[in-house]
DNA sequence: TAGATTGTTAATCGATTAACAATC
DNA sequence: TAGATTGTTAATCGATTAACAATC
């Protein structure tokens, strides 16, 4: 599942502790915290300061930060261009991932133009749908293959990640081929648990939960 | 919240337990399954069979319906039709709710079409967007309207949440008008921390955070 | 009654926060 | 040196899980 063995240029040797997720996905908002530090020119950033931007305790920024090093200096706070690259380092997004869009109905082709993922550094390469006979062309010019060629395609273009967002009864089946594939990631937007192996990662992005849960709260 | 009471205990306003925001979302969860168990013609579901469906252990099933009363049958388990009525009753989702989306960019255009709001009940009367002079009108037949008309249309329609994927920029600016006009839950598609007042509730889905974090556990 | 499964308490696990010596 | 802020340990808080008497 979620390990925590990367890069020893970063870690110190013996430090394998495991990083809660928790930790990972706040790793991504320092850096985008910091990405707009940098283009306010700022030099340093402190603790405190970052977890004011984020509404995260300050002691909590600075451990999440002591898990893969010293990035710090004390009595100064921390470098932004350099924080920010070592973050970047540490999440694996300091180059270019590739990822395939599987389903694209609405919501599908909605993502395919999405700017959002291509900020953070990836890139769609291409989508699926099982409705086309031929390929076609998203809003945004990517291609759009007709399911049969998921495999020649995926292996063609040397696919990281997957974004799913089929029918639910679709999912696990294509789920499958992927991991199959080699595809290492997977963004779940179908509401069903999927079944992969350990070295596989699933993030499910459930919007009917996010918005259901939100009711509750109605007065 | 105001379901939170249990019946054995006075009511008073100290009495109600604070229900984690994790039960909520797992209610949301429950009552999809149980959804599914109905449509399978079940009649009874035990805690440990919800649990597997969801991988979510028993214990925490019992725990989690036992915030809001007694609904199972020791030596038998939950009645489903009558336990997934009751978890929808508390989540607030056995009536319509309506919805208004803000910002009908690639994403908010696919959101108004997204046939899961619907299928809990959610109904999303209208978009708003910026770039319109006059009203369109989505794929889907959802008017879309000159953000101009924001106020009026709100306050017309009654519409009790937003959903809102607009540029950075205006979030905060567009969030504080939908407040003013008694908006009080928000799905947030913006990367960005929105102030509200206690009352209102914001959910963030941040796409591009769980891409990232995603890339984490590449191989 | 025998078997099953709840509701709940107690134990465990994990994550957050406060505090502070070490450091620049 | 004086002031600021880190990295880290200890304390707190909250959430999950195990266990089991009560119940059908």
């Amino acid at each position: 599942m979620s390990q925590a063995k990367r890069n020893d240029s970063i870690n110190s040797p013996i430090d394998q502790r495991k990083i809660p997720n928790a930790v990972v996905k706040r790793l991504s908002l320092y850096s985008r915290a910091l990405h707009q530090l940098e283009s306010e020119r700022a030099e340093k950033v402190s603790s405190t300061k970052l977890g004011e931007m984020l509404g995260i305790n300050s002691a909590q920024v600075r451990k999440d930060l002591a898990y893969f090093g010293q990035f710090g200096v004390p009595g100064f706070g921390y470098p932004v261009r350099q924080l920010r690259e070592n973050l970047k380092r540490i999440l694996g997004t300091d180059r270019e991932i590739r990822v395939a869009l599987v389903g694209a109905g609405n919501l599908g082709r909605a993502l395919l133009s999405y700017g959002g993922f291509r900020r953070e550094g990836f890139k769609i390469e291409c989508g699926f749908d099982k409705a086309l006979q031929e390929t076609a062309e998203s809003e945004s010019g990517i291609p759009i293959y007709p399911i049969e060629e998921l495999e020649r395609r995926i292996e063609e273009l040397q696919i990281d990640f997957a974004i799913l967002s089929v029918p639910n009864e679709a999912a696990q089946g294509l789920t499958d081929r992927l991991v199959g594939l080699g595809v290492s990631g997977i963004l779940n937007f179908v509401p069903i648990r999927l079944s992969v192996p350990d070295h596989v990662q699933v993030h499910n992005v459930d919007l009917a939960l996010e918005m259901e849960s939100l009711a509750y709260f109605l007065t």
